[in-house]
DNA sequence: TTACATGCAAAGTCTTTGCATATTG
DNA sequence: CAATATGCAAAGACTTTGCATGTAA
């Protein structure tokens, strides 16, 4: 059982152990694609009726220090979380709040400038970039509020 | 009185006052350079040792929406505040939590990018770029793991 | 049986809201 | 005077901590 031990594996190498909380944690995670700690609860808690918000935080903790999930600041409130085999960079819409994704590589020759101009390892899978989406750009490219969120914050 | 006479000017055209406690949060978060709230309250009470925390805060959102600042997250915790004149990108380092500027026409290529591959309009001033500073990386650019800093989070 | 996990409650940040008072145009 | 801004206190969102209890190697 190869990708899917993957978690057993990784928290006895860690010395952790493997709970129930932790496997629905990371398999909330993995179903929802990225997710707020808030949103993994409510999840996990389809299954698991009774656990408890605070386990969810610790097993993110968990989850994220060996390296299976990473989490992202998409803007104000809480970040959120995916699985370390969903690369991407997050686009944020500061208007609609919409997220859309794309590959991590538009990011390879940024990444290379900035490592030869500053000397700085850019991590792109722990990226979110704001602007405007098409759709609240408008089909004529133009200034559309139609439902105008307060700023990203 | 025509730099300096922006706050007045921009208050005025959206029919908002010009206060003390405005000018010196506008005062301060040029001062600053970049802020969080916290930052910015202790700043201004330097000089106003009364203005309260709630109105840095309702100071900065104000002074967000007639352009004069604007804030970025760089990772966990308060947003930070800057001034619309200092444009830049921020490089975050998740290992010491230096933070870096750079130019943001750095982004043009990548903003070029986004505009075409998927219609999103990036927004290069609000952005942070998280990742591993020259300094952390090390002369030999390998893992100096001396003071790490918990996960920008 | 010992080390690690969980649940629960309480506390901690950071931020917003409601309302009375004060201030500006 | 009338519209806004401020201060203060309380509440709210999100997260962490302490400690007693539970559980697996």
């Amino acid at each position: 059982m190869g990708e899917k031990g993957s978690l057993r594996t990784t928290l006895h190498r860690h010395g952790l152990r493997v709970t129930p909380q932790r496997q629905l944690v990371l398999d909330a995670v993995r179903e929802l694609g990225h997710a707020t700690p808030e949103q993994v609860c409510r999840q996990v808690r389809d299954t698991a009726h009774a656990v408890n918000i605070t386990t969810i935080y610790r097993a993110l903790d968990v989850l994220e220090e060996i390296g299976l999930v990473r989490h992202t600041h998409l803007g104000h409130g809480a970040p959120t979380y995916s699985a370390d085999e969903h690369e991407h960079v997050h686009l944020v819409c500061h208007r609609c709040g919409e997220i859309d994704e794309v590959p991590c590589d538009l990011l390879d020759d940024l990444a290379e400038l900035l490592r030869r101009r500053r000397g700085f390892e850019l991590d792109a899978t722990h990226l979110a970039l704001s602007g405007t989406c098409r759709a609240c750009r408008g089909p004529e490219g133009a200034d559309h509020p139609e439902r105008a969120v307060e700023e990203t914050r």
